[in-house]
RNA sequence: GCCGAAGUGGCGGAACUGGCAGACGCGCAGGAUUCAAAAUCCUGUCCCCGCAAGGGGGUGAGGGUUCGAUUCCCUCCUUCGGCACCA
């Protein structure tokens, strides 16, 4: 069968157009152009996996361009780049098992994810394309890494500065000297017990492990101490809650971080032990409760617990931590296991009153947080509670709650209250609310040298290193002597080696250590040293790949000042909630950091954050493989094309909601382009449609257009895009009904279509006669007035129930509507004579009579 | 367990600051066009009673505030997401 000749061929003006933005650089960014007001829209850049990409992808990637088209026809000078976060387990793992280099795999990935990527017309500038993996790239992610190990944290300003600022001590060895510096940079090394990883040779950070399984993978997980790279990210941790205030974000986003960081004020409290001369700390967010304290718990692994244990409890101390320094994380953190833990044999002195209290040992005492150590308050701690009704241990209630009822429970020890309430049993303190408590108890204790105020944090420094090949190799050299040194920026990039095999050595080292020739260097004064062997964790690239695509050729710098400081920050970026955490606030670390130094001009990095739903399967399962649900984007570009595409995911719902795919719904925005297709063009012959025609719109049609461009413009400002495409498909059906379809009420409209549908919006343009390409048309301009309806329908109610509906004019006097409402045959009918006690009419909405 | 988001027709969803619940799309039913089909166009489509006019009910459940509640408040249920002994 012939295809009509002038049919909607998405497939021809879909790789016409692409091809014409290509060659033209439509969509090229022009830096530092004065005349426009800048916008940045970002997307968060994919990892390039062998699976391509899948239909969660374009959902962000439409949305954000969307709204960058449209600030383009606003006048905006739009930044809108692209790029590949292209470091990853996958291609190391295929590596593994097949010998090939990442490298290729990952080129190879790029390549057809750029296609995919192309294929969906976004308005990218290509020009500024950059992948993570690239030695020019990073080579600063190097540099930025050379600058954490080149600079300290100055606690009084509360900021980073170069090292050679720190200020060292007088009176220390070279040996002293070089520890105290080590000691002070924001990227150092320590031993720490990591999270090892047997079956993928590797160690992983705690967000990498879920469960006390790894995230990728699902391989068991056990605690291990070893050296390793971390970032001191801790130092940042207010400055990451405070400046949350500054950013446009959604608030549970806000919330995820703010518990992540976890805040927490309280005191320290030093505690005597007896017949000992050393003081056990603690640290207590509940210094009011120090009366109620029966027992103090301290982690197994605590330093002082070798020195405090009798000898009689010697013994069973050391089998309840060589049992606790077995388990993994999943056994140490499961909540339905009871509590364990053994006596010491040694007791502390509480300050308060000189009470000794038994010090015991459990594993529900981190070591990692706090001073590794508590003084427990089990009538107002639930995990105290339950300790001490397990090893039938005293229960003082030291706080009294507000409700009687709860007030006798928790004296009678049968409720364990940790909210706010009145003082008991506190001698001297009784009384006192929960507040005042703590500010006097934390006053008094610091008089008398015994506590001090305190803050500690949840988050913990970031654990950066990988033993992994695929990842940015350290630019660190290990000399003999012992010393650690950064490379120089001359020396950089420190390429990745060949090597011959990509399995982990197994011995907690990472491939590259296979990799001798490449390790064993010798130093301008004849001396050896050995590089660093682990490499950099995938966040790393992607905590500045923003700045880069600011100026991604530079080959002198990481992005240049004046391009950031035109650009910067971020107005709006785009990504999934996964990221609500880990990648967000990693690159506000970086970003917090680099501002101190004074290498970007802005404290926060990204604006306004949005972030799209999922897109589930067609059986409102999550799309997987192994379910066989999984939607390809190539199949349904190549069915309904690009444009249909674009539509469908923006017309399923809200962008933030998690929605299920239905291939039904996408045949309906397809027919949506098809009618609008048919609106200009004859499908008989190919030309303009006989009903497009030079002529003054009615009333009516000018008025919905106008409707029509206010909504659309407002949706998209609003990231409404699903309701934004209701408002066309309404106009749109408006105009397939009329006989005259008046060529500039057509053109606005597909200025309007254009950022949601741009191929078919570009060909409908030309067609209408416009050799310009539409991208950078001024967006129709909404007139008020022509919008304005003249007459409205207004539901008449009694006592909250419709009676009737009348059609006044618009600006209708109130008491004229009264009058009208009222006068209404059916109103009339069902007042049955009654006299209305009240009647309320709300402007341009309804009438409501009370009787 | 704690924190967050959300529950609206057969389905996806809409409803601005408390003001006509169900826009728009899908599906379905009937009709037009066609030799027939696809495509397209028209009409209908929350539920119940009724031929109709009309009436009653209805936004997870129950209560409250209000002339009026999907929207605000309280209690509860369900689903999804996050955290998981952080003292």
């Amino acid at each position: 069968m012939d295809v009509q000749e002038g049919a909607y061929n998405f497939g021809q003006i879909e790789k016409k157009w692409q091809e014409f933005w290509q060659e033209h650089k439509t969509f090229k960014a022009k830096d530092c152009d004065a005349s426009r007001p800048k916008y940045y829209v970002l997307d968060m850049f994919p990892y390039p996996s062998g699976e391509g990409l899948h239909v969660g992808h374009p959902e962000g990637y439409t949305a954000s361009d969307i709204v960058a088209r449209y600030k383009r026809m606003k006048g905006f000078n739009v930044l809108h780049p692209v790029g590949w976060d292209a470091f990853g387990l996958p291609a190391e793992q295929h590596a593994i098992k097949t010998g090939t280099d990442p490298a290729l795999t990952t080129a190879k990935n790029i390549t057809n994810m750029r296609r995919q990527t192309k294929s969906l017309g976004f308005s990218y500038d290509w020009d500024r394309e950059i992948a993570t993996t690239d030695p020019e790239y990073y080579k600063w992610t190097q540099w930025i890494f050379l600058k954490f190990f080149n600079s300290y944290f100055d606690e009084r300003e509360q900021k980073a500065k170069p090292i050679e600022e720190l200020p060292v001590p007088g009176g220390l060895s070279e040996k002293e000297r070089h520890q105290f510096i080590d000691d002070h940079r924001l990227a150092y090394q320590a031993d720490v017990p990591v999270n090892w990883c047997p079956a993928l040779g590797t160690v992983l950070a705690n967000e990498e492990v879920v469960g006390g399984v790894s995230e990728r993978g699902g391989y068991p997980v056990v605690r291990r101490p070893m050296r390793q790279w971390m970032l001191r990210i801790t130092k940042y941790a207010d400055r990451l809650l405070e400046d949350l205030a500054e950013v446009d974000w959604p608030e549970s986003i806000k919330k995820l971080q703010v518990d992540w960081i976890g805040r927490s004020v309280g005191a320290e409290v030093r505690f005597q032990i007896d017949r000992h001369d050393q003081d056990l700390w603690v640290f207590t967010t509940r210094p009011d409760t120090l009366f109620g304290a029966t027992y103090m718990v301290i982690a197994p692994e605590h330093p002082l617990v070798d020195a405090i244990t009798t000898p009689a409890q010697k013994a069973a101390v050391q089998e309840y931590r060589e049992v606790a320094a077995r388990k993994s994380d999943l056994d140490r953190t499961d909540l339905a296991k009871e509590k364990t833990g053994v006596f010491t044999g040694a007791h502390a002195i509480n300050p308060v009153n000189n009470e000794k209290i038994p010090i015991w040992i459990s594993d529900y005492v981190l070591i990692s947080y706090g001073t590794g150590a508590i003084m427990a308050v089990p009538a107002h701690d639930d995990r105290d509670f339950e300790f001490a009704k397990k090893f039938n241990l005293p229960i003082i209630p030291v706080v009294e709650p507000p409700d009687p009822h709860d007030a006798e429970l928790v004296r009678r020890s049968e409720l364990c209250f940790t909210g706010d309430g009145r003082a008991i049993n506190s001698g001297p303190f009784n009384g006192l609310p929960t507040r005042e408590f703590q500010e006097k108890i934390t006053a008094w204790l610091a008089e008398r040298g015994q506590g001090k105020k305190a803050v500690n944090y949840k988050l913990r420094d970031w654990l950066f290193s990988r033993q992994r090949y695929w990842g940015e190799p350290f630019p660190i050299l290990h000399a003999e002597d012992g010393r650690v040194i950064g490379l120089s920026e001359d020396e950089l990039p420190l390429r990745l080696p060949d090597v011959a095999d990509y399995r982990p050595p197994g011995t907690g080292e990472s491939p590259l250590a296979k990799a001798t020739d490449w390790v064993n260097v010798t130093l301008p004064d004849g001396t050896k040293a050995q590089r660093e062997t682990n490499t950099m964790p995938q966040w790393a690239g992607s905590c500045w790949y923003y700045l880069r695509y600011l100026d991604p050729r530079n080959s002198q710098r990481g992005w240049d000042p004046t391009k950031e400081k035109y650009w910067m920050p971020v107005d709006l970026y785009i990504g999934g909630a996964e990221h609500a955490v880990l990648h967000l606030l990693y690159s506000r670390f970086w970003h917090k950091f680099l501002y101190d130094l004074g290498y970007v001009s802005t404290k926060e990095p990204f604006h306004k954050l949005i972030n799209q739903g999922m897109i589930l399967g067609e059986d409102g399962q999550k799309m997987s493989k192994s379910r066989g649900n999984v939607v390809n984007p190539d199949k349904v570009v190549e069915e309904y094309g690009a444009d249909s595409m674009r539509l469908y995911e923006m017309f399923m719902g809200p962008l933030e909601a998690i929605k299920p795919w239905s291939m039904r719904d996408m045949q309906g925005v397809s027919r949506f382009l098809q009618k609008t297709w048919r609106i200009v063009v004859d499908e008989e012959t190919g030309q303009l449609a006989p009903a497009v025609k030079d002529a003054e719109p009615d009333e009516e049609t000018a008025r919905l257009l106008h409707q029509t461009i206010h909504k659309v413009g407002s949706d998209i400002e609003t990231f409404g895009f699903n309701t934004a495409i209701s408002a066309m498909m309404i106009f749109v059906n408006h105009l397939a009904k009329q006989e005259v379809r008046p060529r500039s009420v057509v053109e606005s409209f597909i200025l309007l279509l254009a950022p949601f549908a741009p191929h078919i919006a570009e060909e409908l343009w030309q067609r209408l006669g416009h050799p310009e390409s539409l991208a950078y048309q001024c967006w129709p301009r909404y007139e008020k007035e022509i919008a304005r309806e003249k007459q409205i329908e207004l539901p008449v109610q009694i006592n909250g129930k419709l009676r009737d509906r009348i059609l006044v004019p618009v600006d209708l006097e109130e008491e004229q509507v009264k009058a009208r409402a009222l006068a209404s045959g059916k109103i009339v009918a069902a007042l049955a004579g009654k006299t209305p006690k009240k009647v309320i009419v709300v402007k341009g909405k309804m009438v409501s009579v009370v009787v």
